[in-house]
DNA sequence: TAATATATTGAGCGATTGTTCAATTTTGGT
DNA sequence: ACCAAAATTGAACAATCGCTCAATATATTA
């Protein structure tokens, strides 16, 4: 690779190409017209279809967390700032290329096969709960153990996959919105307690 | 095919392979070894790639229809029938192929690509909602609104999808099913009124 | 049993898969 | 301006892809 900003590019061209069309759905060739490079300097610079998946994955777990860090430091106080990374999180601003997250669609498609990457892709997904843990910890003010936050977390996560894939089979933003809210409140009410305001 | 018998167990066996390998990560040579048939033969008798997928996705969605129907009918009562349905959906007594749905795994896939076998899930997903929308009412005793019933079905389909994800990527099936209980002691605490007993 | 209709075979089609490597171009130090 | 090192090219490999069809085997009818 000519230097490192051009393969920083070229792997975020590789990740939206694998989160769309998944591992199977594409090819060297897609991969090459994307990245407007020739088979041997894909090889050379960035490895096999593998290893570019790989790398992909790791490019979107970072990214992933490096947006909900981004959001819950950006907010006023604890509770916006959860509040805004589970939304962004489920409604995400600007169009993408799947609906689904991307480490969820890896486990999903290569389940049985391929435990190296399905492994990366368990691990992010932990590393994002552990995230949202942390942020409830700061929510509860740390009168509560870390183990029960680490549990709403598990729930909150469990709440946020189901509710991108109903979207993805037709559910409506509204709807989905309404739900997303209804849950908090109950699994997490001191997130309305006083008068919380979000950037939506 | 020889007659109907064997070619329903032709597609319940490509219904294994697919939904366990996914549509692009199945090959017709991979679905000649299963079904023990010759391409020539597959393709006269079955169709095309694109015909079995769906044919299987059809087979996935009837059987899981028939499941859950039985389930709710053979409950002592509907509260009974929808908690056993429910838990049925998220811990299958059998090993499947998949831990994720296979309506729900070809979203995920397809989602971008072939809108028809997308379509089929989707609305083979709504079908689902629409069961346990039907038997919530019954729940219900009827005195609330059907709308209302199919909005409660909603929030629990992405419970039960939310929940069957974050088993697979390795939460475990004690904390799923507490969080299962939480979930639906909250969204419909009608279920748990009186002592109602379930068969797990 | 003979004749017709239906089902199955499997070699093999052209296209595409992931990948390699000798040849070429571009880069960086002197 | 020169050369060695690094990067890039693109033709081409073996393997596999979805799929076809003339040939063969099996079932059905008379």
């Amino acid at each position: 690779m000519r230097n490192a900003a051009k393969c920083d590019e070229a792997i975020n061209k590789a990740m939206q190409l694998f989160w769309e069309k998944g591992y199977a759905g594409t090819s060297m060739r897609d991969l090459q017209m994307v990245l407007d490079m020739r088979p041997g300097s894909i090889y050379a610079s960035l490895g096999d279809k593998d290893a570019i998946f790989l790398r992909a994955l790791l490019r979107y777990r970072e990214k992933n967390t490096q947006q909900l860090l981004s959001i819950f430091t950006q907010a006023d106080n604890a509770k916006v700032g959860l509040l805004n990374g589970i939304q962004h999180l489920i409604f995400p601003e600007d169009a993408l290329p799947s609906q689904h997250c991307f480490m969820v669609k890896t486990v999903s498609e290569l389940e049985t096969h391929s435990p190296k990457l399905v492994e990366a892709a368990q691990s992010g997904l932990t590393d994002m709960r552990n995230l949202l843990a942390k942020q409830i910890t700061l929510v509860l003010e740390s009168d509560e153990s870390d183990i029960h936050s680490y549990e709403l977390a598990g729930m909150i996560q469990a709440q946020i996959i189901g509710l991108k894939t109903v979207m993805a089979i037709g559910r409506s933003v509204t709807e989905a919105k309404q739900d997303l809210h209804f849950m908090l409140a109950t699994i997490l009410p001191q997130l309305f307690d006083e008068h919380t305001k979000t950037t939506h």
